[in-house]
DNA sequence: CGAAACCTTGAGCATGTTCAAAAATCGTGG
DNA sequence: CCACGATTTTTGAACATGCTCAAGGTTTCG
């Protein structure tokens, strides 16, 4: 077909994990790229001391785990149980090297990637906690959102993790906006977008 | 040679750009990528209010301007004048389709960049102010310095744009590294490391 | 039903920001 | 070469945003 598909599912080998299960940790041996069948995985990087940076959450139809180096660079942890489809790299280096559309097709991800790092950057540099809770929102109502709800399934320190603050200023920033009617949140995980326009105007987003 | 070195640079236009010069701004059609070969840029991206995030500093042997969209993501100015080899992107895809040598070079210099750029949501969103400028330094001493000094071509602005902070954080920090005998500063470009010792474990890095 | 984990709320605090001004540096022309 | 203005950097003081510590409430799950 030229893109590549057909030969990339052929050396797929599906795989399950647990929640909280661990696809890969920082420093092995990174022999495989994945991409999520079912479930939500966070990609993340630990200091010794603890604290944390949640990357990404890697959802549905993602694809994870493409390293420069030979090593991991961060650990993949399950926040649901997980399907993934695991494409080991020796094949997927033959693959580069003889069909074109692979080779493409991983550096469509590859740059897909760079472009969605880059606005965290943003977001993280130089967002305010408003402005990093709206993003997140609206990051969540369109990867997985119906247009209106969200169902997160990632915890609030996950979510805290994710835009560089604690905890508790996500959990009063979301209390805020209900307080504010923009959104309403009939449990922790559930969250209904009351009035999109006003969460677009609070991203920060030009 | 089959890493597509050669091909690649048959294709490569050379270009110069004074000081503060423009290579690309955002929005614009991303018809090119380029290659450092003198000088230093500063890749940003802007917010109506004038917020700004320095997503890198591009400096000899770099790559720039690679891009997932027909459209770019950032902005591109000459913190140095600066010489650059273009590259555009139409030659570029062909070579792609023909070479599997260049798409894997174009794939590995993608995913270098997504290394770094992920090492820099960690610094962003967990680091302190003293973290992040003693991971900067350490930075530029790897790619610059030739040890123990370093030469900032850029303003303390850029710094600041580029690690999350303020100016006046950024001077501040300065500052008490100097009082503290971690560096000297001859002045305000010219950075001399004392005690690089203390600059890594200050950096927060494992 | 009870324990554990998670989420929310409150009060005080710290880091880094903002606003302001002084000091140093740089470029330019007399 | 020096004087001048412009720009950049440094420093200071007050402030604000988000953090820490602490307690209470809620959900989840065995």
């Amino acid at each position: 077909v030229g893109n590549g598909s057909v030969e990339l599912e052929a050396i797929g080998k599906p795989m399950f994990l647990a929640r909280n299960g661990r696809l890969f940790v920082e420093g092995e041996v990174a022999d495989c790229i994945y991409r999520v069948t079912t479930g939500v995985l966070r990609i993340c990087k630990l200091f010794p001391d603890g604290r944390r940076q949640v990357d990404t959450f890697a959802m549905e139809g993602d694809f994870l785990g493409i390293e420069a180096s030979q090593r991991r660079g961060f650990t993949a942890e399950a926040v649901t149980p997980v399907t993934v489809v695991a494409f080991p790299r020796k094949d997927l280096e033959r693959l580069i090297d003889n069909s074109p559309g692979v080779a493409r097709r991983l550096l469509g991800i590859a740059l897909a990637q760079l472009s969605d790092t880059h606005d965290r950057l943003m977001l993280l540099g130089r967002k305010t906690a408003e402005e990093r809770l709206s993003s997140f929102l609206l990051e969540m109502l369109e990867r997985t959102g119906n247009g209106k709800a969200i169902r997160l399934s990632m915890s609030r320190a996950d979510i805290a993790d994710y835009l560089g603050l604690t905890i508790e200023t996500v959990s009063r920033t979301f209390s805020a906006m209900k307080q504010d009617g923009i959104l309403a949140l009939p449990s922790a995980q559930q969250v209904v977008i009351q009035d999109r326009g006003s969460l677009e105007m609070m991203s920060g987003e030009d």
